[in-house]
DNA sequence: TCTATGGTGATTTTT
DNA sequence: TCACCATAGA
């Protein structure tokens, strides 16, 4: 048991080793607090004498989820399956799915993403005659999930004015479309557990009862209602154990509130907190840097990191002459980097929005060095992907109306928007499913011969695959309808790459569903729901080969929780960080400097910082001061470099292939850096470099499909 | 129903 | 600047 304890510093052990009662984690950047959980777990367990089944652990994101039950399992030894770690989202839909009755939902009730949800309220919207160029949809689903996650049904709210009372009736129309359909959100899935528990005592009882210890990560980013759903499970009885961060709280914007950090503390008395304050990651000037920036904060619960290791290098900042230049530095160090033997995955990128990635992007491009662009489209959010779910989900429930709206002419069956709004109208007022609705449509003639005769036989082919489905797998029944539904046959003829990809995509459905199969415990039946859920909830890892030794590009907001030798916080100017939709607002500018503290906290050796004095933004030249957080860095940390030559933009042309041709010396070959070509085997594919001339130069190639290779020039075609 | 064109507007993201 | 949308015309 002491062994447990031994590889911890004395914070550390406080925390894990604290006797049961609720313990507030303060826990700052690369200070271990995933360690504390994840031992505090095998604690409870081994010398607590708790049952595995007795602890839940709750995180936001699955990789969270997934790394803490990886590293359970290692600890302890054997695997931990059956034990209750997992994201809000995935734990109440498991709820849900077993208390679907009392929850007032079908049993097969399936879960709409952030996009079918947009598509739901828009056409809520249009059916109530509201002006979509008036009343903006993402407004209204902003208001919506912003409502929910207070935990306000439509007719808990007070409108004061005409826009609220709008909103209102939206929402309201929403969640009777959802209700018909049977299906819900996101935030339904906590809002509808949290409205389970309190309408049904004997089953909130049953949860209280058996989860006795509740650990949860990320305190600082949970909302409203995910604070409400705790504390309704924590009860009276139970323990908690919360980790988290008030200098790393970033998601104020989409609702997370700090407060709840001390709002645990008043609410749950005789909390104690415990300190996690020892950092293993950054050297002793990174730390000092990010201690004195977030100095600037007020109202902070108080942390100062430190680190027994040496102090390391001191900062450099570039001011670089434009945002061209700034790329120019970040490339030509990340070169002598390579140079030295540094591996490239242990370099970052990071920036304020994704916009900025451009420019960096065709500087590595140049050089040809490879690259990763966090922030993609993920697997589950394919548009192909999310068709062919879309006919599995309405052959699961022909309620589905959003699943119909999606590939009722998906692959273009010749039913226009004409034919689709008089079922959307009929089925308004007849208060039925679209399906229902465009079922007695046909019955009373309603369609010309030629409309019926389309309608008719895709009601026809859902229904042949549900009777087919009955006997079938789950992988089989993905492979059935991507085949027949002639989706396969309609991404086969767009042209280009981007068909192949998708057909591709289609096809390795087949394969994550065989996979799902074969690790899921889901009883055959219910396997098809499962596997529809768990495509909505785990949308699936960014698409990238993770193989290649690439430099990570990514957002300051995606590298949270993420660690790299070398870090580059680039584009570190006034109103582009801090950005200027935050300026006027204190609190906003405060959560724009845990950003910077996030930022500077990714670094475990070396951090640049750098900043273009003039930069081409929405497509005009902008000068801008340097960011505020570069002041508030004590200025012996700090070695700044100037830009030494001036990078310009090329003023003739304004192609991307010349204005990044700064960078390229070969621009008088075909096959210069950036340009795009093809290959009859390979596809298509990006030149990164070339030697030698003429026929036999060899070219050096990233091809979208196979990765990079070296070609002889005659084998290409330029486009 | 598909394609061309012009207007618009432009943080950060997970489930 | 550029990518997205909506609308008009074939």
């Amino acid at each position: 048991m002491t062994q447990l304890l031994n590889s911890l510093n004395p914070a550390q052990r406080e925390a894990v080793a604290a006797p049961l009662g609720h313990q507030l984690i303060l826990a700052g950047a690369g200070s271990g607090k995933t360690r504390v959980l994840v031992h505090r777990i095998a604690w409870l367990i081994q010398t607590q004498g708790l049952s595995p089944l007795s602890i839940l652990a709750v995180t936001f994101t699955n990789k969270a989820a997934n790394e803490m039950r990886h590293r359970v399992e290692t600890l302890l030894g054997w695997p931990a399956k059956n034990m209750w770690i997992g994201t809000f989202h995935g734990l109440s839909h498991r709820i849900l799915r077993a208390h679907w009755q009392e929850a007032n939902l079908p049993e097969g009730f399936q879960i709409l993403d952030s996009d079918d949800q947009f598509r739901l309220i828009r056409r809520a919207m249009t059916e109530l005659k509201l002006d979509e160029d008036r009343w903006g949809v993402k407004d209204a689903q902003r208001f919506i999930n912003s409502q929910k996650e207070e935990g306000r049904d439509p007719s808990e709210i007070t409108a004061y004015d005409h826009a609220t009372a709008t909103f209102v009736k939206i929402y309201q129309a929403y969640q009777e479309m959802c209700q018909r359909a049977g299906v819900i959100d996101f935030t339904d899935l906590l809002l509808k557990t949290h409205r389970l528990w309190q309408n049904h005592p004997q089953v909130l009882a049953h949860y209280q009862q058996r989860f006795r210890y509740l650990l949860v990560d990320e305190f600082q980013d949970t909302n409203a209602i995910q604070y409400a759903w705790l504390r309704l499970l924590a009860g009276h009885e139970n323990h908690m154990m919360i980790v988290g961060d008030d200098d790393q709280s970033i998601y104020g914007w989409r609702g997370a509130r700090v407060e709840n950090l001390q709002r645990f503390c008043d609410d749950f008395r005789h909390a104690r907190t415990i300190r996690l304050e020892q950092n293993y990651r950054s050297t002793g000037t990174i730390l000092k840097a990010a201690n004195a920036l977030i100095a600037h904060n007020t109202e902070r619960l108080g942390k100062n990191l430190w680190t027994d290791g040496s102090d390391g290098e001191l900062i450099t900042v570039y001011a670089g002459f434009n945002d061209l230049d700034e790329a120019y530095f970040i490339v030509n160090r990340i070169r002598d980097l390579q140079y030295t033997g540094h591996s490239l995955r242990d370099i970052a990128v990071l920036y304020r929005s994704n916009a900025q990635s451009r420019v960096i992007e065709e500087g590595l491009m140049q050089y040809g060095i490879p690259y990763r662009v966090y922030g993609g489209l993920r697997y589950f959010d394919r548009a192909e992907i999310k068709d062919a779910l879309a006919y599995l989900r309405l052959i699961a429930n022909q309620q589905d109306d959003p699943a119909f709206e999606r590939i009722i002419n998906t692959p273009l069956r010749g039913i226009g928007d004409r034919t689709l709004t008089a079922i959307r109208e009929f089925a308004k007022t007849e208060q039925l499913s679209l399906w229902h609705a465009l079922q007695l449509l046909l019955e009373r003639q309603f369609f010309s011969a030629r409309m019926a005769g389309s309608l008719e036989s895709f009601m026809q082919l859902i229904r042949m695959f549900a009777e087919k489905c009955r006997t079938l797998s789950l992988h089989e029944q993905v492979e059935l309808v991507i085949q027949q539904s002639g989706l396969i046959a309609h991404f086969r003829q767009e042209k280009g790459e981007k068909g192949i990809a998708r057909v591709e995509n289609l096809e390795e459905l087949i394969n994550a569903a065989r996979q799902f199969e074969q690790e899921s415990g889901a009883e055959e039946s219910a396997q098809l729901t499962t596997f529809l859920a768990y495509a909505a909830l785990e949308s699936g890892e960014e698409q990238a080969n993770i193989s290649e030794d690439s430099v990570q590009l990514m957002t300051l907001h995606s590298a949270k929780g993420l660690e790299f030798k070398v870090v580059f916080l680039s584009g570190c100017e006034e109103e582009l960080f801090p950005h200027y939709l935050t300026l006027d607002d204190p609190k906003g500018i405060q959560e724009e400097r845990r950003l910077c503290y996030v930022g500077m906290t990714r670094a475990m050796r070396k951090l640049y910082i750098t900043y273009a004095e003039s930069r081409r933004l929405h497509g005009k030249e902008s000068y801008h001061k340097p960011s505020r957080f570069l002041h508030e860095i004590p200025g012996e940390l700090i070695d700044e470099i100037r830009f030494r030559t001036k990078v310009s933009r090329p003023t003739t042309t304004s192609s991307t292939t010349t204005s990044t041709a700064t960078f390229s010396s070969s621009r008088d070959t075909p096959f210069y850096p950036g340009r795009t070509v093809t290959h009859k085997i390979f596809g298509e594919g990006v030149v990164l470099g070339c030697e030698g001339t003429g026929e036999h130069m060899k070219v050096k190639v990233r091809f979208a499909k196979v990765g990079t290779k070296i070609l002889i020039a005659s084998f290409l075609n330029v486009e």
